[in-house]
DNA sequence: CGAAAAGTTCAGTATTATCTGAACACAATG
DNA sequence: CATTGTGTTCAGATAATACTGAACTTTTCG
């Protein structure tokens, strides 16, 4: 097992949603670990230990890919302490969220309303970028169900065992 | 005309791309300006001024807006000044990128290959998640067409005057 | 070609944000 | 209920970043 390759792709993953998302890099770095580990669940301490890092900054991160649903935290039965599991199938919620159209529009809203008394020629530019979020929030949900149709079918006729 | 109105759109479209796109707040703004100014075409010192910001901080601004295509420079004939102009039309082309996926599954290959000689259960989460970008490389296209075909429809039987 | 205006770059400063480590709070076990 | 182990919070240290303002380069026009 290749210790090496495996400690660039965290990384990698710590600069991808640093500059995709925004986040801290640690968070990123505990994800990427939690994709690839053996268990696939982990204590804090083994994080903290793979990534070198504090439990402060572990606490952080884990609360971070918590609370937008990118982890999980187990227990096992005779264990004292939580554990952390990456789930894949956040990343779909995440491209569906509705709200990365709905908080753009919540702003050009302010713009058009400002200017509400202007002639119309004016408002053209915030009205060509709010039809285009309207486009995208108005097709999602319908695309949405073909990927699910899309998913099922590559489940049923490939790999066994999903779930 | 509601000034502060305007001010407030502008900081809060400079508070969205920090937010979304994590790009200095100064570009945000310039962009919202852009969006709402009368004329559509401002010139660098105009900027500074309605920003309250020095020379160099909309030059950086109007750069990376220049490079990211969402705003164009442009030049009156009798005017020793440039003149920027924002591109709605920009932000299409932004939805379309395919890098947006084309990134995260370069960085998911580096884990996928690290994980090369382990047992197949232990890539699926990776598997999971580049199925999940593979599907809308695949789609994206299409669905562009899809949304060109709706655009012009609109645009045909709606307002006159579009480009 | 020279002067004036416009645009860019960059060193320094102010601000912001992350990470650490220790104190604190909470939970589990015997 | 005390003890031990686990998890969280937070003040301070450290690092990263944006902004300013001035120096510098480029462009325009008589």
């Amino acid at each position: 097992m290749d210790q090496l390759a495996i400690e660039r792709f965290v990384e990698e993953l710590g600069v991808l949603l640093e500059l995709e998302a925004g986040t801290p890099r640690m968070v990123g770095r505990a994800l990427g670990w939690l994709l690839v580990c053996d268990p696939p669940e982990q204590s804090a301490a083994e994080l903290a230990e793979v990534l070198q890092a504090s439990k402060g900054s572990i606490s952080t991160a884990t609360r971070v890919l918590l609370r937008i649903g990118f982890i999980e935290r187990v227990r096992f039965r005779g264990e004292r302490f939580d554990r952390f599991r990456a789930r894949p199938e956040a990343w779909d919620e995440f491209f569906w969220r509705q709200e990365q159209f709905i908080a753009p529009r919540r702003v050009l809203r302010l713009g058009l309303d400002a200017l509400a008394d202007e002639p119309r020629a004016r408002r053209a530019r915030l009205e060509e970028l709010d039809s285009i979020y309207a486009w995208w929030e108005e097709r999602m949900p319908r695309l949405r169900e073909e990927y699910v149709r899309d998913r099922d079918r590559a489940r049923g006729q490939g790999q066994a065992g999903e779930q």
